[in-house]
RNA sequence: GGCUAUGUAGCUCAGCUGGUUAGAGCACACGACUCAUAAUCGUGGUGUCGGCGGUUCAAGUCCGCCCAUAGCCA
């Protein structure tokens, strides 16, 4: 079997710019075209703009602009340029507004207009003009279809028709035949169910006096082509006009979010088979990402994310790999920024990173920063290590991606466990265990050079840059399945930087986010009156004894005494702090740190050089009065 | 109204064709360790597996009804 990749990302409406959505789709794609590539398939990758239409020509006069100028600003300013940084690898961006993609749709209009599935009739009826589309009475509420802001207009008009009906009975047995055409499998059976009804013939053009943003039909110039009939033809026209449709077409899959279900489920495959060419592979169906409190995200609601803010905040490789770890294709998933700095922490920096760390630090100090010779391919680690390419590929296969990378992490915390498990400090204290040490670490490296490959679809920078501190280059996916195969005597660099740093999330900011007519972080007096601040007398002051941070005070509060901790002892010494009057917070949910209760906590503010200074009374107040 | 999904620990999700005491990660608590990015490793859950009823020796897993959510169709 040839192993060759097609795939598409929905071509973008180039009316505004891109939203996390967008960025969610082209991910997945970028995910599956780096995973085909690693594993040796001859991949093409290919999005665009969708830049016809009459809401583009409506959306470019309210920005004052001819429609090509402004959706060649759309496509070339905003969409390009953020893939770009996104580092969405396609291999070619297809606009519908160029020559190439013009002429293709022309011929294959032709095509089907010659085997005489296109007939001109007039059509009377409610026209969304939003949704560019008309519409039944029975879809408006209130007179309006919903996600419209315009209530539809009556209109008359003649266009041509693709005898779109006819195929029905063909569709519905080629989806009997091909099972896994659509997928997953809940939407195949919504097309399924859509086909028992009959789906009518498809519209295809508009008169071109109305609509002038479009493709002539090539047969009457008073027409152009309807906005579905060219859009999908990308798909087909980017390989075209690169000669390669031959090749990589049978293998097509695309990639859509559930909202163009049916376009690509019904209009499309009946479109190829009335233009004689053959039906795409595979149609791979995602859901929306939803705000965090799994609510949909919108610009009105005020909690949308914005995909770029978090690319700048958190880094390409931490974007990609949240959004693919924490969603679940097929299904919406609540997706913000706390999710990424989650993602980052825990399973990048703190698995990932701090293990690539600790064997690099290990590699210098006790193998003089060489690779050593390599360990015994039947251990546990090892075995599990060849075997892994396997399970990831299964789930891969089954569209699972959010569990591909469990998989691959599981098997990274299996390599922290193991160190802890051989203990090679201990190691380096006998010289007569060395050959033992090597190959522990040896075996660690090795892990960490498969768990790296099978990572390096979701961490498109820093898979390789975690090679590159081990000295170690790039390998196939097929590589990670012989053992052995970090060459012994690699020199790894003397200096590597922090993997993945980590940030914390700004939750206060997410917070306003959600709630946009809060009084921007104005508290009430009530919220106020909740604090319980005392006068608290220091009666005992020590060091904590597991941190250098902390003093543990020994507080009289008038009625009782308590215990807290503090974080001033680079600042006070204990016995400068016995016999002061603080300020207490007295209700404040008691903690733990370091193993010591803190029952509340003292006031105190930071000066220009950030010294902390202790808040105390301006005059003798005895312990236990309240502060307000 | 019809249809299709989904509903499993605080959160995100696994649980194949029904079969031992229902699992993982995160978060939280405690303990161990020091090679490491205050990282890692271990231990810790009384979860009505949405509800009710049914089939079965046995149901999270099958059937029926109901509820909630999402979406499609009308």
């Amino acid at each position: 079997m040839s192993k060759v990749f097609y795939e598409t990302a929905a071509i973008d409406y180039a009316n505004a710019a891109p939203h996390i959505g967008h960025v969610y789709e082209k991910i997945i794609c970028d995910f599956l075209a780096r995973f085909h590539r690693l594993d040796g398939y001859e991949t093409n990758f290919v999005t665009g703009t969708d830049e016809h239409g009459e809401k583009i020509a409506r959306a470019a006069k309210n920005a004052g602009q001819e429609p090509q100028a402004f959706v060649d600003y759309v496509s070339e300013q905003l969409f390009q340029p953020a893939y770009q940084r996104l580092l969405i690898s396609y291999d070619d961006y297809i606009r519908t507004s160029s020559e190439r993609h013009k002429r293709y749709v022309q011929e294959i209009l032709r095509k089907v207009y010659e085997a005489g599935d296109i007939y001109y009739a007039e059509y009377e009826g409610l026209y969304s003009v939003g949704s560019e589309r008309f519409v039944t009475e029975k879809e408006l509420v209130n007179g309006v279809l919903p996600g419209d802001s315009e209530p539809p207009i009556l209109r008359k008009e003649a266009n041509y028709f693709f005898r779109m009906e006819k195929y029905r009975p063909w569709l519905i047995e080629y989806l009997s035949e091909h099972p896994d055409l659509i997928q997953p499998q809940a939407y195949r059976n919504e097309v399924l169910e859509m086909l028992k009804e009959p789906i009518g013939d498809l519209s295809i053009s508009r008169p071109k006096d109305r609509v002038p943003w479009g493709i002539p039909i090539p047969w009457d110039e008073n027409h152009v082509t309807y906005v579905w009939f060219d859009a999908l033809l990308a798909y087909a026209s980017s390989l075209e006009s690169r000669g390669l449709f031959e090749k990589f077409w049978p293998h097509a899959w695309h990639v859509i979010g559930k909202d163009i279900l049916k376009p690509h489920a019904i209009f499309w495959p009946t479109m190829l088979k009335s233009a004689g060419l053959p039906i795409y592979k595979r149609l791979v169906v995602h859901g929306h990402i939803l705000a965090m409190d799994g609510r949909k995200m919108g610009k009105s609601l005020g909690n949308a994310v914005d995909p770029l803010a978090l690319l700048d905040k958190y880094g390409v490789d931490a974007l990609h790999y949240a959004l693919l770890r924490d969603t679940t294709l097929g299904s919406d998933s609540p997706f913000g920024e706390e999710v990424v700095a989650q993602r980052l922490n825990s399973d990048l920096a703190n698995d990932l990173g701090n293990l690539l760390s600790r064997v690099r630090t290990m590699l210098l100090k006790y193998c003089g920063g060489v690779i050593p010779a390599p360990s015994s391919p039947d251990s546990e680690v090892a075995r599990a290590g060849v075997a892994l390419a396997g399970k990831v590929r299964k789930e891969v296969d089954a569209l699972r991606i959010h569990l591909a990378l469990e998989e691959v992490l599981q098997y990274v915390r299996g390599l922290n466990k193991f160190i802890n498990d051989v203990k090679p400090w201990e190691l380096a204290r006998d010289p007569g265990r060395q050959k033992e040490l090597e190959s522990a670490l040896y075996t660690v490296v090795e892990g960490l050079r498969i768990a790296s490959v099978l990572l390096e679809p979701a961490l498109p920078t820093k898979a390789k840059e975690l090679r590159a501190a081990l000295g170690l280059g790039d390998y196939t996916l097929e590589q990670t399945e012989t053992w052995g195969l970090s060459p012994a005597g690699t020199r790894i660099p003397e200096e590597a930087p922090i993997l993945f740093p980590k940030l914390e999330a700004r939750t206060e900011n997410a917070q306003a986010k959600t709630e946009p007519q809060s009084s921007n972080a104005l508290i009430g007096i009530d919220d106020f009156a909740k604090v319980d601040f005392r006068v608290a007398e220091v009666l005992k002051a020590e060091k904590h004894p597991k941190a250098d941070k902390l003093l543990i005070l020994t507080l009289n509060v008038g009625d009782h005494t308590r215990q807290v901790v503090s974080g001033i002892a680079q600042y006070y010494t204990p016995e400068s702090l016995v016999g002061k009057k603080l300020v207490l917070v007295a209700n404040l949910k008691p903690a733990v740190l370091r193993g010591v209760e803190s029952q509340g906590m003292i006031l105190a503010g930071e000066d220009a050089q950030g010294r902390i200074v202790v808040i105390t009374p301006e005059q003798d107040l005895p312990p236990g009065a309240k502060v307000r």
